[in-house]
DNA sequence: ATTAATGTTCAGAA
DNA sequence: TTTCTGAACATTAA
């Protein structure tokens, strides 16, 4: 489920007990039937990292990202059900990695536990990884974007909205979950082409968005009814009880109280709103209207 | 048996 | 060139 929230939630979880500390062994767990996405492949990705010391632990958008002693990075990815733990493990057949950590801590090893298994883990050798991944693939952090940010990557694109925000490489760290609850909070119909949002609606997206992502952080990620993501000590969020509309379709409007959540699709995602307080567009009057 | 689920990526069509 | 669709990855629960 991870989004920008909870891994920012796994990121200082882990980050206190880790940092500093040498990765004696990476270990790729055999339970699993089917292998990670691992870049490089097993062998020399286990090589490349053991011995090293992690420096910084950091969030690149939706990756954990572990700053190695020589400079190198290694970005893990969890897509849909992984999580970064270092201890209590909510299952032992889906522990896909161990980094077994030399000297003394609270924790003997930082663990990649994913059930679905659609996570990825990928390094990159030093000067490689602000070049390929941080440049090359992912817009401007969710948290960061600046109101000119913003308005460059609406007006770039006709495209619904709540499709424009999912896109990482126009803005990154927002997921399925956090767009509905963004949009909802800012009063915007999701299907609205993005190209015609006003300055002001523009405006209110970037703090909306700076507001609920913050908000979410704070209450340590979004558990849902599935109870997939924890944190690092396998604890559930909070904050899926501050959903105001993702997963509450038929539920009335606890803004408004007189609509009721709807669910539609869009690129075959599920997204939520209500359609009293956040009308469609509309319809832009042709310039023909000038006299 | 069917469907949907927090993410990403690719091929192909309009 | 842009946008949209469907499928794929793998697993589980309703």
């Amino acid at each position: 489920m991870p989004e920008l929230p909870e891994v920012e939630t796994m990121v200082r979880g882990i980050r206190p007990h880790i940092t500093g500390r040498k990765i004696r062994h990476m270990r790729i767990c055999q339970t699993a039937c089917k292998p990670l996405t691992l870049t490089p492949p097993a062998q020399k990705l286990t090589a490349l990292v053991a011995g090293r010391t992690i420096e910084r632990v950091e969030r690149l958008a939706k990756r954990v990202v572990l700053v190695l002693s020589d400079a190198s990075h290694l970005a893990i990815e969890p897509r849909m059900t992984g999580l970064m733990l270092l201890s209590d493990p909510p299952s032992v057949q889906h522990l896909r990695i161990e980094w077994q950590l030399a000297g003394a801590g609270d924790y003997p090893s930082l663990w990649f536990w994913d059930r679905r298994g659609l996570g990825t883990v990928t390094h990159f050798g030093p000067g490689q990884f602000e070049q390929k991944l941080k440049l090359g693939q992912l817009g401007p952090d969710a948290l960061l974007a600046t109101i000119d940010d913003w308005q460059t990557i609406c007006h770039a694109t006709s495209r619904p909205i709540k499709v424009l925000l999912l896109d990482q490489k126009r803005i990154a760290g927002i997921g399925n979950l956090y767009a509905s609850e963004i949009l909802h909070r800012t009063r915007i119909h999701p299907e609205t082409p993005s190209d015609q949002l006003t300055a002001d609606q523009i405006a209110g997206l970037r703090a909306n968005t700076v507001e609920v992502l913050e908000e979410a952080i704070r209450y340590e990620g979004s558990t849902l009814s599935d109870g997939t993501y924890r944190n690092a000590l396998n604890k559930s969020g909070g904050y899926q009880n501050a959903h105001r509309v993702y997963d509450r379709e038929r539920e009335p409007c606890s803004t408004c109280g007189q609509g009721s959540v709807v669910r539609i699709v869009q690129a075959q995602r599920s997204t939520f709103f209500c359609a009293v307080c956040q009308p469609k567009p509309k319809r832009r009057r042709p310039k023909r209207n000038r006299r």
